[in-house]
RNA sequence: GGCGGCGUGGUGGAAUGGUAUACACAGCAGACUUAAAAUCUGCCGCCUUAUGGAUUGUGGGUUCGAAUCCCACCGCCGCUACCA
């Protein structure tokens, strides 16, 4: 008999699928198309078991929409520019482009052994010139059409890795791939007019049903809209010409509890009395430096600086509040200046605490008494006014704000304005490895972009023959002998190249439309994106909720406003499913207090615990995320090289819900080994009896089998792969112990290979073929199930006496309710819990459920 | 601090408001075998004697009926944070 060799099998059908070109996508307009993407890998150097999720997850997907009918297009790439590759130069020598393209060439080769039913021949990497030199294309259209700009701008300095990044790559204060403190640098900056979009990228969130209410919820609170009122109050001895302050708040409705002015350090009245006063220049260095970590906004002490300056209250010019510069103040939202109302301020408490300032309720509580401390109810809340001057007595937050907005209004005392938190994205980044920026510096002409025939702006290999040395700090192409001279595109004369080039995240924010046309000579084709955009499930990790989804969304509709994308691709992603990741365990020992970490493969469970040979017990930390430090990863080349492809495949999304976190186990991966063995040996047997063999009933089978079917299609639709997976393990027993006629096991078995076939397509398409399947599994229409099949004639209802389970009857199919009820009534178990009580009340739903109320 | 999510056996988990614990792991017993591996069969959340009973973090509510819907609390996780 055929025995199962993953190693043998793989290999072959790989091949068929090669040979037989099923994987490649061509444009069809007579057929429906289906993209299915997963966010494509950084070349780090080698594949992760977490990679080996993501994309099984995609290929089910892709294998089973082919089965459906779908032209489907399922590309991979590399997402190739970023530090890592000049890290690697700097610590190893050599060059990013060699170390990149190596890595991406071993990489492609510990991913074809999966079977990823990928159109390798779209692959692209974004390094390539002709990807690089079609993004360059695309900044001059947003060049353009205004939608990248340059400024002067206060911006993230990362020290360490010596450049700048968005305040999305800032988390805690520090840089998100380096760790090292953020500093603040003034510099001259490309920028995406991202914040432009806000509004419509926030309201646009409302459409994308069908992606995780999670991400749409991040993106909101990031964009993060607010309405509010902006106006100024007028200074009382103006100083400098600056006789107005102009503030935004968004609770109007307590401006009758206003105290005091608070302005920035970074506001521009504070500079120019910086410039006056050096008092107040050491106050502002003082609190511009602030804290970036955590810890430091945490305990920061709120300080402030009393200008001596004093504003009119717009209601009451008689009153005067102080101006305070106050360390708590972002320059950069809202207009850089506040009034505090402490009463209902946390922050402005603890400052009037400190300063001594008035503190003056506008509201109370409904009933109980007045807090200490700020009172800040939820918006939501009923309070009773005191102090108030647009509303009723008793009115929730809300309807006074939106009642002050339109009183102040009224009376000329500035608008209503809606503000968002979403800043434009800064883009330029002072490294070698990346898009560089296509534009020159002329000293006649200024910026002048560069012009599309000569791009691609290529990035120098070299320094004239010589190789870049990659061990200074900072940008190679800043300090290149030769590669910055260029000829002003509009002038001709001598010029200087834009030594930045582009935040990495410009590169993925388009490649799945580029992957519609790899290679054309413009970004886009206009038949090609028509065609397949949009992308109808992206698959990925939640980490990218925020920075890449929002990125690209903002560059889809960039480039529909340049003509690359239809108006339709505006939300590039259809349908997005983020996945969690594989986790293993950490076995940990102690030596002089230092946890000592051991490799999987020098620890025997048992119970539930572990030991080393020498049988020193470790400790287990189940679920932990994979890293090389704890000696916890689990290295997908080697699980391959062990059970083979389809065990991996399988195991990844057998246990756990996609979404959730998997966590890897060798006895996990040991079992779906043996199951699809088993699987591969109940076929051979089928294949190998023929058609004589016991006979017995085939519809209990084929009942189950067409159940099987139902199950399985719902749950591959669903992203329901581990309920699929315990179906088909059940089918698979079912199958084993029937008693059926072999042209009904045949049957049965065939159907098996199919339903498993997108997550074990080597192992399918052998069972299909030892059992005389027609042509490839992989291009075999997906089995329908045929519901006049399912029925039964008897079925088993529960019986329930006040909602608790008491017994169970077997009837026919269509037994009259009435006789249901009385049926039901008759079960001894039932009166014994109706104890002699008539029942009130007999629920029967029909074919489900009989409840019984006593 | 703000926003959100999740709590079901020893473990991962299943369950359109309708038989809670499917399927798998681990464990136990048996068959086959000289033995082992592999394979096959059975048992396997809790209390209880088979019968039966209680049970989905805790407490309430809605409902004929709640793991599922609502409220409060406890615990864990994620995101975010001086955003006016």
């Amino acid at each position: 008999m055929a025995r199962y060799e993953p190693a043998e099998i793989e290999a072959r059908w790989q091949k068929a699928w090669e040979d037989a070109r099923i994987f490649k996508a061509e444009r069809d307009p007579s057929r429906p198309k289906y993209y299915v993407l997963e966010m494509f890998p950084y070349p780090s150097g080698r594949i992760h078991i977490g990679h080996v999720r993501n994309y099984t997850m995609g290929d089910v997907v892709a294998r089973f929409k082919r089965a459906t009918g779908f032209n489907v297009l399922h590309p991979m790439g590399f997402d190739a520019f970023g530090m890592p590759a000049e890290n690697a130069a700097m610590a190893n020598g050599g060059h990013p482009k060699d170390w990149t393209y190596s890595n991406i060439d071993t990489m492609v080769e510990q991913m074809k052994p999966l079977g990823f039913s990928l159109d390798w021949t779209r692959m692209f990497a974004t390094c390539d010139p002709e990807y690089y030199g079609q993004q360059q294309a695309l900044f001059l259209d947003f060049l353009e059409k205004g939608l990248v700009y340059r400024k002067n701008a206060v911006v993230n300095w990362d020290p360490v890795d010596m450049t700048v990044l968005a305040n999305e790559q800032v988390i805690d204060g520090k840089g998100w791939r380096s760790g090292a403190p953020v500093e603040r640098k003034e510099l001259t900056q490309w920028f995406f007019r991202i914040s432009e979009m806000a509004g419509e990228l926030l309201d646009a969130l409302d459409g994308l049903d069908d992606w995780p209410a999670k991400v749409k919820l991040m993106q909101a609170n990031w964009i993060g809209r607010s309405r509010g009122l902006q106006f100024s109050f007028g200074v009382v001895e103006p100083e400098h010409g600056h006789d107005r302050i102009e503030v935004y708040t968004t609770r109007p409705d307590t401006l009758l509890g206003a105290s005091f002015v608070g302005i920035s350090p970074d506001h521009p009245l504070a500079k120019e009395l910086e410039r006056h006063d050096p008092k107040v220049a050491a106050f502002c260095t003082e609190a511009r430096k602030g804290g970036t970590t955590e810890e430091a906004i945490e305990t920061a002490e709120k300080l402030g600086y009393d200008t001596g300056l004093k504003v009119r209250h717009p209601f009451d010019t008689s009153w005067e509040l102080p101006v305070y510069i106050a360390n708590f103040i972002l320059m950069d939202y809202g207009t850089g200046a506040i009034f505090g109302c402490p009463a209902h301020d946390e922050r402005d408490f603890e400052f009037a605490t400190k300063y001594g300032l008035d503190i003056i309720p506008t509201f109370e509580p409904v009933e109980g008494d007045y807090p200490k401390g700020a009172y800040v109810p939820a918006k939501t809340d009923k309070v009773r006014w005191t102090r108030g001057f647009a509303w009723d007595e008793l009115a929730t937050g809300q309807d006074a704000i939106d009642a002050a907005i339109d009183f102040c209004e009224s009376k000329g005392v500035g608008q209503g304005v809606t503000k968002f938190r979403l800043r434009d994205w800064g883009l330029s980044r002072q490294r070698y490895w990346g898009c560089p920026i296509p534009v020159v510096h002329c000293e006649t002409c200024g910026v002048v972009p560069e012009k599309k025939e000569n791009l691609p702006v290529e990035l120098p290999y070299d320094e004239g023959g010589k190789p870049i040395d990659f061990s200074i700090p900072g940008n190679p192409l800043d300090r290149h002998p030769t590669w910055r001279d260029c000829a002003c595109p509009s002038c001709g004369g001598p010029a200087l190249r834009e030594t930045d080039t582009m935040d990495t995240f410009v590169d993925s924010s388009w490649y799945f439309a580029r992957f519609t046309a790899p290679r054309a000579t413009t970004p886009t084709v206009a038949e090609d994106v028509d065609y397949w955009m949009n992308v109808d499930q992206y698959i990925g990790g939640i980490e990218h909720a925020i920075l890449h989804l929002l990125y690209s969304r903002f560059f889809a509709r960039a480039m529909h406003i340049c003509g690359h994308l239809p108006e339709k691709s505006k939300e590039p992603f259809d349908a997005l499913f983020t996945q969690g990741m594989v986790t293993h365990a950490i076995y940990q020992t102690t030596k002089n207090g230092r946890p000592v970490y051991h490799y999987p493969e020098d620890v025997d469970l048992k119970d539930g615990r572990g030991y080393l040979k020498d049988g020193t017990e470790v400790e287990i930390i189940p679920s932990a995320k994979m890293s090389k430090s704890k000696n916890n990863v689990v290295d997908p080349v080697a699980i391959i090289q062990q059970y083979g492809a389809d065990t991996a495949r399988w195991f990844v999304l057998s246990d756990s819900p996609p979404e959730r976190d998997v966590e890897w186990t060798a006895a996990g991966a040991e079992a779906a080994n043996r199951h699809l063995a088993r699987v591969h040996r109940i076929a051979s047997e089928i294949a190998e009896t023929g058609e004589a063999g016991a006979k017995g009933p085939d519809e209990p089978l084929l009942r189950e089998m067409h159940k099987t079917i139902r199950d399985v299609t719902l749950g591959v639709e669903s992203f329901g792969f581990n309920a699929a997976i315990a179906k088909l393990y059940a089918f698979t027993n079912t199958l084993s112990k029937s008693d059926a006629a072999p042209a009904a096991k045949r049957q049965a078995a065939l159907t098996l290979a199919q339903l498993m076939s997108p997550m074990t397509p080597h192992l399918s398409e052998d069972i299909w073929s030892l059992l005389g399947g027609k042509g490839l599994i992989a291009e075999a229409p997906w089995p329908v199930a045929d519901e006049s099949m399912m029925v039964e004639d008897s079925v088993t209802l529960p019986i329930q006496v006040n909602g608790k389970r008491r017994g169970e009857i077997t009837v026919p199919k269509d037994m009259p309710a009435g006789e249901v009820e009385k049926a039901a009534l008759a079960v001894e178990n039932v009166q014994r819990a109706l104890d002699g009580a008539q029942p009130r009340k007999v629920i029967v739903v029909p074919g489900r459920i009989v409840n019984v109320v006593a």
